[in-house]
DNA sequence: CTGTGTGCAAACACTTTGCAGGTGT
DNA sequence: ACACCTGCAAAGTGTTTGCACACAG
């Protein structure tokens, strides 16, 4: 699908910068930083611009963050489940390679239900498992 | 168990300020983001030994630290598990309440196995679930 | 034309590093 | 005595905010 009629199917400006960012997610199957993003289009986008970009997608369901082991963040479509503002559902789960640093999203591998104690809500979920990816495995 | 005693059965020498970070997390069942052992030990200690304190702790297998969903990290003793120099070994479930804030590691329940595809190698886990706690449900 | 996006500068929060001096064993 | 902890100052990193201007619809 074209950046440009995504853009407008969430209700979003079309703009150089939002283009640029969006045709960066859709060309990779890995999930992309803030630098990530920043060093795949023209540089001529400022940092802010991207981070604001990057809250917005977020903001419109179009993108979801995946927080990282280390702190940092990654970024990737959402797929398939209905996302929409601030209304994101996710049960699949994130695969980071310790070698080549990728973070995945394994859509097909859904987190298993898991029975809490008594008096505990659950209201999000997500599970990161950190390891070799097929391309990294020796 | 005495604070004195633990940090010895760690090969850590004695300081005030170790006593002091140490006897937090013992007296408390939630984590302890870096701010919050700040605001539990005396004001003497610098926030930057408090740093460097912490994370000798993960390094000795003490405690280990918990991502929290929005990039910031918490921290709460190691049980049962062996966990020692450089090698921790975590199953449990962390929770963390949106309404109160406290993260809790859940140690009755372990994260279920998972069926990764064909040529992810798993080296690492971890699951956060974030709801209301038993104390915050209304 | 109007609301929104962008660039730039600056502020902010969090964490790490270097170094000199003090402390535990 | 020696290794290692601590405090202070400063630098680093990642992210947000304010404001004036530019641009899409």
């Amino acid at each position: 699908m074209e950046a440009r009629t995504v853009l407008k199917s969430f209700s979003l400006r079309h703009t150089d910068c939002r283009e640029e960012v969006l045709n960066a997610f859709m060309s990779n199957s890995a999930a992309l930083s803030h630098g990530d993003v920043e060093g795949q289009v023209d540089d001529r986008y400022d940092r802010v611009t991207i981070y604001r970009t990057l809250k917005t997608f977020v903001e419109k369901g179009l993108i979801h963050k995946i927080p990282d082991a280390d702190g940092g963040s990654k970024y990737a479509l959402c797929k398939e489940e209905e996302c929409s503002t601030d209304n994101h559902h996710h049960d699949h789960v994130h695969f980071k390679c310790n070698e080549c640093g990728d973070t995945t999203c394994l859509e097909t591998i859904h987190i298993p239900g898991i029975e809490l104690p008594q008096g505990y809500q659950r209201e999000d979920i997500s599970l990161l498992i950190e390891g070799r990816c097929p391309k990294c495995k020796d």
